[in-house]
DNA sequence: ATAAACTTGTTTGTAATGCAGACTAGTTTA
DNA sequence: TAAACTAGTCTGCATTACAAACAAGTTTAT
């Protein structure tokens, strides 16, 4: 048996996917930001956007209010604290991973 | 503008699946392996070790050479020098990821 | 007035993906 | 000669990612 590297396979698949860590990595370090920043920031579609956050928002990760800036819909989106420590735990498990890949 | 995460987004889809990427660490670790070792040490079924394979020998990045242990068929899996340098990109912006992920 | 363009998203359609069970083909053992 | 084993591939299904089309209203230009 050589080393095992089986862990990497029990890494939390929702935020190992690039574009919805990038969505949590911002909302991270922001705590609110609202849909076209998002979409700015992060250079994805609106359609794929929505998509991530929606599922984003399914598993617990993240609140998203609906709310207007005047006369025009506005959607703000935040961390919740289960997001917080899924962030952090992936992180640490990604710095494992890290550790863990040979020279 | 925040901080720009973005880079994750660029990273190698193929290696970043974590089931490819325990495949190819093995590999890159052992230089050769036969179908069923591989099965063994990454835990998958034959049927997603197969289609994983497969893709990886579609890439470039594996050889996989079919032959017979006496009359048993079996098939060997290397990484290509291709591989090897894929692996290595990949463990460096991993680690770039890790390094840039806020505390 | 009304048409054009803009804001802010959601829904839909499509192609790719991951996964495991069914299947193939041959070999060894009972 | 039937059962069980070895070594994989193929097939079908459920999930995903992605972007284009659509919706619903607001602001600007003519």
């Amino acid at each position: 048996m050589t080393k095992d590297f089986r862990h990497v396979t029990e890494i939390d698949r929702l935020l190992h996917e690039p574009s919805r860590l990038v969505i949590v990595t911002i909302l991270y370090t922001v705590e609110s930001a609202d849909f076209l920043f998002l979409q700015r920031e992060t250079g994805l579609t609106k359609g794929n956007l929505s998509t991530h956050l929606a599922k984003l928002e399914a598993a617990g990760y993240v609140d998203i209010e609906k709310t207007f800036r005047g006369k025009v819909p506005l959607t703000i989106c935040l961390l919740t604290e289960v997001g917080r420590e899924a962030f952090k735990v992936y992180r640490n498990h990604l710095k494992r991973v890290v550790d863990s890949m040979p020279e």
